[in-house]
DNA sequence: GACCGTCGTGTGGTTCGACCACACGACGGA
DNA sequence: TCCGTCGTGTGGTCGAACCACACGACGGTC
């Protein structure tokens, strides 16, 4: 089998021999998945490929490329991953693999992924989230209706409720904030929030069942969750986004590693 | 829990058949990639593979997780993608797939190929920009040491020249941004800012090569950033912030398909 | 004609086995 | 002591085969 991908001719004596090293051109040796999916990203960049349009067969994919079908899949999984492809088995219809637009999910895990490895400190997150929250909740206030205003409302009932799960309660807790972000109208704000509320799942839950006075702690948040609806519901824009920043402050005071401020 | 975006599938027997189909459990099905890295994934939030470490080679992995080696390496690409793994050929010292934390690719290639999608609208991106250029210019301007600013020093002086080409004008922009970005501290502001420069770059380039008076264009985005500067070197933090968001704004009324502001 | 089960077909899903390119590190000769 | 050689283990790539699945056409039954 003839292997085109590894025919560049720079050895390390190339290097040794010379004088001007400049001239020599960078060689920049692709993996077999990476051309795969630059091959994809292209139709994408250049429109050719819109959300919801079919790509190839992988087997057909892998033909044209003139590479195996492993390296297509790799590409595939790759994109899947970014939220962008979306694959089914079967036939006719609904079956191969399409492009998608499911950034949420991608964003959840990258995210979730990199605080557990402390690439990002939780006080970045924490600030990030304030900026988010602290707009979204501004502009929801000035956007919600009825119906984002009775989803909160019944999540804030899940709150009240007096022998309420410590999970049960950060659940709806998240879900709390991401309603807000959704009804802000903006995507990435939302979607944002939603990765981080849950990159911060560990270290809640950790600051949940370690904290002593549970009950004490969780009124706090629902009268601060209250206000935060109040001010929503009364189009107080500016009021709702910062009794929603001094909210966020205050419940980060309960995770582990955090300078107080 | 980890999410499976689409992975639970009730039967539709399971519902033909029904007298009580709440007592049948969803059956988590799961495909064979995504086990590995679920399994990757809880090492990594149990904290027993940090930033660093090296992983099983590709061969015992797939052995102990009883799957095939292609389904590991449909995993590892997934990680790799995201900028937790790092592959590396060869032997001994250096060779592997290693623990890694490399977010700020793998942000931007997602938000990429997201804007390109219109999964994020333009104007999204640019209010989400404001708000972390905004609080970056802020933390600059009391964070910033020398080398930073004769960084950016620099950056204006690329700008600045006479006959710069638009995309060297861009680059130096994108540049001076995330110089700024970067020096405000926060790793996820900046990663973010970078990623979002990024996503831009395509339509910015447009507007470049569409604008007719490109000297003016040039000229008045440089008198903002020579202000942003004097302000950071200054230590004007509060100053800082509102020039940057006005001249994001300023500069976004050139991009297409924006609704002026 | 309308309905419904059967089966062909094309899709992604998974596995196996083989080989390649690579780089370290041990060995052995100069 | 130095340096080239070679063994070994790593990821990288490929091809072929098979499975599970779901659509959709076919053909029978009513």
């Amino acid at each position: 089998m003839v292997d085109n991908t590894h025919d560049n001719e720079v050895r390390p004596q190339s290097a040794r021999s010379g004088t001007a090293g400049a001239a020599w051109r960078p060689v920049a040796r692709s993996s077999t998945h990476r051309l795969v999916i630059d091959a994809i990203e292209d139709q994408i960049m250049t429109g050719a490929l819109a959300v919801g349009d079919p790509l190839p067969p992988e087997r057909e994919l892998a033909s044209r490329l003139q590479v195996s079908r492993a390296g297509v899949r790799e590409a595939i999984r790759v994109l899947e991953a970014y939220g962008v492809l979306r694959s089914e088995v079967g036939s006719g219809r609904g079956a191969g693999t399409f492009v998608s637009a499911l950034p949420s999910a991608a964003l959840e895990q990258f995210l979730r992924l990199h605080v557990a490895l402390s690439n990002f400190r939780l006080q970045e997150v924490i600030e990030t989230r304030i900026l988010l929250e602290r707009a979204s909740a501004s502009l929801a206030a000035e956007r919600a209706d009825a119906e984002v205003l009775a989803e909160l409302e019944r999540l804030l009932a899940v709150m009240d409720a007096p022998g309420v799960s410590r999970e049960d309660f950060n659940d709806a807790d998240t879900a709390f904030h991401v309603a807000i972000a959704q009804a802000g109208g903006n995507a990435l704000f939302s979607d944002m929030t939603a990765a981080i509320r849950a990159s911060l799942r560990a270290p809640i839950m950790e600051a949940f069942t370690k904290v002593a006075q549970w009950e004490d702690i969780a009124g706090m948040l629902c009268e601060q969750h209250h206000a935060i609806f109040q001010a929503i519901s009364r189009g107080h824009a500016e009021e709702a986004a910062e009794l929603t920043a001094a909210h966020i402050r205050a419940a980060s005071t309960m995770l582990p590693d955090l300078p107080a401020d």
